[in-house]
DNA sequence: TTTTCCATCAATGTATACAATTCGTATTCA
DNA sequence: TGAATACGAATTGTATACATTGATGGAAAA
């Protein structure tokens, strides 16, 4: 009874609560669900980059009490969207430009690592033989001379599954633990510009050379090469530097998750 | 009044509230204190590895309420301490040899990545020189032909400090920050395992090696060899490497902080 | 007019009551 | 005797009341 005419009170106050969220499965836990609507609220630019978060804000926002709302404010702090001020309370993150790219070249080194491991010891022939179906899958859709938004969608699907499985590849929780918390930045992870580059001409392109990197870094990896298939994810890393740097010069993007989390200046 | 009442009946449901703590300053706040006595308990092994733990049961003994309870667990959790159980609830996490080797590497590769961008970049000249001091320092006590306990101590203390500096040295937060998160695994750190060798005969010359290797690194950093600094510190991590091995076995070093939490199979 | 101190308030920290879920156990039925 | 179900105890999830601390604004004095 207390509950339900509370919650309705927050509902009132909590104006637009789920309008622009992708209104998840409601049968998710309360706190579950206050993590996934609070970092969408981060990442789309609705909560400015910068300014201050209180959680009765949030509470109000919401519609969550304060024990989940802060349970999901502690999380987003490790995942490193949030940042703790001293007097109590976060502020949301922004990022220079330069912090991206050194976020890039960190996944690039630990998916190096998790590579020439994957090498040396030998990776699963399962998981191998996954990969090698997930480039395939990937080359289906690369067989068009152009490519419309769809293919660039399910190409960044697979793109995510195919470096997932290196990671596995490697054998160590550790390691994969690590790379998770790494790509939690959302300009970090694999694919992070590739819808970026959706509509420049050489978008295609782009994606036939990190292809054959996928491709190169796979049979390095089963002719046991660990230096070669480390050297490879390194320089794969540098694809996304580059389509970082178009991405955050064009103006449109605005609404890619979190670019709006990227200071323009220094 | 109801505060002071009800801590009074905490303490008295908690028995042994302060046995082995260390009775941290209890300036801090409840939250602070809870999560240093409820890492240290982990650490020194008194709560055992792999074992599930209730909130209650930490409430009982550290004499604090669920909330701040339930923050260091999550803290825990997110340090690599303790393992989220699907059905609610933590279990203290162990760690194969295999899983702290990773840890190591994992180190190491990201060290090294953190001297190849201070090379590269240019490290700022005021830390350079804090650098050059801390590793003075060192010298001083590896001029004793054999080192005593506090002397090993001392060491610790000083090659912590030089890790720190390098990591500063790359002059980025984001690495800065993945560095620390991989620390603060107990085993990964820097001098995670020096202690345990303390009695070795052959100590002394490890830590002269080892201060070769920090000299070499900062050389390579002044004269802007990027790779070089990098492989440096790839090396370096080596050598926690042979002393995990040799720690591992010794069954005297059951007190080190963290060793109790690794399995001895697999 | 400016500065300092006090009061008031708002936000976080802490404790706990209440709800819901899960796990173990015992009992009953086949 | 075995299995399945239901009941109960224990534990986590959620909400909220209360405490404390830090910030902000206004008033008074220099």
């Amino acid at each position: 009874m207390t509950t339900a005419t509370q919650s309705i009170a927050n509902n009132d106050a909590g104006k637009r609560l789920a309008a622009g969220t992708p209104l998840q499965a409601s049968s998710d836990s309360v706190q579950v669900r206050a993590l996934l609507q609070l970092r969408e609220l981060i990442l789309s630019g609705e909560l400015a980059g910068g300014s201050r978060i209180t959680e009765l804000a949030v509470v109000q926002r919401l519609g969550a009490s304060r024990t989940p709302v802060r349970a999901a404010l502690m999380r987003l702090e490790q995942e490193g969207l949030l940042e703790a001020l001293p007097s109590g309370g976060y502020a949301i993150k922004t990022f220079s430009e330069r912090d991206v790219s050194e976020a890039i070249e960190l996944r690039g080194t630990l998916e190096g690592l998790s590579a020439r491991l994957a090498a040396e010891r030998g990776a699963a022939p399962v998981v191998l033989a996954e990969a090698r179906a997930c480039l395939d899958a990937i080359d289906q859709f690369l067989q068009a001379p152009t490519l419309d938004d769809q293919a660039f969608s399910s190409y960044v699907a697979l793109n995510e599954q195919f470096h997932a499985l290196l990671s596995e590849m490697s054998g160590s929780a550790v390691i994969s633990r690590q790379l998770e918390h790494v790509m939690n930045l959302p300009f970090a992870s694999p694919s992070g510009f590739v819808l970026a580059q959706a509509n420049s001409s050489s978008a295609r392109d782009m994606l036939v050379v990190a292809q054959d990197q996928h491709r190169q870094v796979l049979d390095a990896i089963t002719q046991r090469e660990g230096s070669r298939a480390e050297a490879i994810m390194r320089e794969h890393s540098r694809l996304a530097q580059r389509n970082l740097r178009e991405a955050v010069q064009s103006p449109r993007l605005d609404q890619l998750p979190g670019v709006r989390l990227i200071r323009k200046q220094r």
